[in-house]
DNA sequence: TTGGCAGACTTTGTATACGAAACGCCGATA
DNA sequence: TATCGGCGTTTCGTATACAAAGTCTGCCAA
């Protein structure tokens, strides 16, 4: 409830307008609402909104270049569908990204933000103990944001939004059975380190953090026969391993 | 002009719509045609391109959420004017992902594609020696995005692309006096390094390059009284109460 | 002369309307 | 019976129209 608007009300970009449905959408994408290759007419939203076409399909575009939905052409919306392709780059730009803002944010925390982290936590386990999944996953990403936000770089605050954002999605669409409470545990540590003012014990925890979430994703190339052999025919990408 | 259209056909996002304004407002502004702060009225735009207002809309939230240009609600649309503080935000997230990806290029790179590079640096030289300052950082700036589409990383590359994108605006804005033939020495440094693949070389290369290219911006926060002025008074904190 | 106010003008925000392209259905034909 | 082509429906793309917010100018009063 609250922490919808928590999400895009950051302080970070005051210029960009964001309206109650692109608010709603997004929050419906990443909260796992909402499946990936979904269509979302504009017609229809516009009707659950209340609004008019025009400006449903400027949340579209909007929801569009943060790559959460995909536009084709004379086709219209579809919520996004990322490859494990896709998912793999977008794994190993936060590999590279997330450890460095960590390092920064553990610098120069003051108290308050080790707070907030710590209220942050409390949600997370809330969230969890509650069996709201997509709740969960929302937080989490959340959670990686605050830090970014704590380091107080906002280009690299906006990429951490941008790559937390998809990584749900790709959550979404390629974890496989595993706990979550690992992944808590690991927020739990790195809040620690950032307490203690350990830039080092951050960016190595936040390093190990990532390759858990990665491995706990089903990144193999076969899996659903119906999906590839799909993507084969439509011509997207078609050259790696093939699989019999 | 044929180059307007690479920087934005590149193979990587197949979907996104790109209007002829988008494109060409785009290379207005980082070719330097249109100063940051410029008012971009949508009716002009229209007029202009001859499209309808909804269309000018269209371009102009691409461009804001490319951080070219800025939206004031209930006022319009501005180029966007990067602070100092900005400035060297950006410069410290390429100074992370650039070298990064210059050494995945090098390592995969293949002669066609070293061949690419040098063709580019051909049509910088080109242009630096015609004396066409605005085509040679917009050119430039395409060097950074040929290495980052090299190394095949689509998520990396969006982000050298936005980076560059808003380098041009700064170094428009910040440039000080200097010498341009540094900068295309170290291009060529860094396409010998992809080419003998040393991604320790290319890697270090751009860390130095992109160190030597922020040497050459001011961002010290005085400078010239008038412009500090009237971003104090325009951007700042206006002193809210009325005027003893 | 200066400060404040009220009006018109300009520009943006949103809704609606119309044209175009794509998809699905159905019948005709080999 | 399977396939191909035409037609209707649906949905998107663009233009236009109207409403609201903001800005500027000119006037009046202190």
């Amino acid at each position: 409830m609250l922490e919808s608007d928590e999400i895009d009300e950051s302080e970070g970009r005051p210029a960009v307008r964001r309206s109650a449905l692109y608010i709603g959408l997004r929050n419906g994408i990443l909260g796992h609402g909402i499946d990936p290759g979904t269509k979302l007419p504009e017609d229809e939203l516009g009707a659950i909104y209340s609004v008019s076409r025009t400006v449903v399909r400027a949340a579209l575009q909007a929801l569009a270049h943060d790559r959460l939905v995909r536009l084709e052409p004379n086709r219209g919306a579809f919520v996004a569908k990322p490859t494990r392709t896709e998912a793999r780059e977008v794994f190993e730009a936060r590999a590279l990204v997330e450890p460095k803002v960590a390092a920064l944010a553990a610098g120069i925390a003051t108290h308050a933000d080790v707070e907030r982290l710590h209220r942050h936590l409390e949600e997370e386990h809330k969230a969890v103990r509650a069996g709201k999944d997509g709740e969960a996953v929302m937080l989490s990403a959340q959670f990686h944001v605050a830090i970014a936000e704590i380091a107080g770089q906002s280009i690299f605050t906006e990429m951490v939004r941008d790559l937390c954002s998809r990584s749900s999605l790709i959550i979404s669409l390629y974890w496989r059975r595993r706990d979550t409470i690992c992944e808590s545990h690991a927020h739990h540590a790195l809040v620690d380190a950032i307490a203690k003012r350990s830039a080092l014990d951050a960016s190595e925890l936040m390093t190990s953090h990532l390759v858990d979430l990665l491995s706990g994703l089903d990144l193999s190339e076969r899996q659903s026969s119906g999906k590839k052999l799909a993507d084969i025919l439509m011509g997207r990408s078609p050259a790696r391993g093939s699989e019999p």
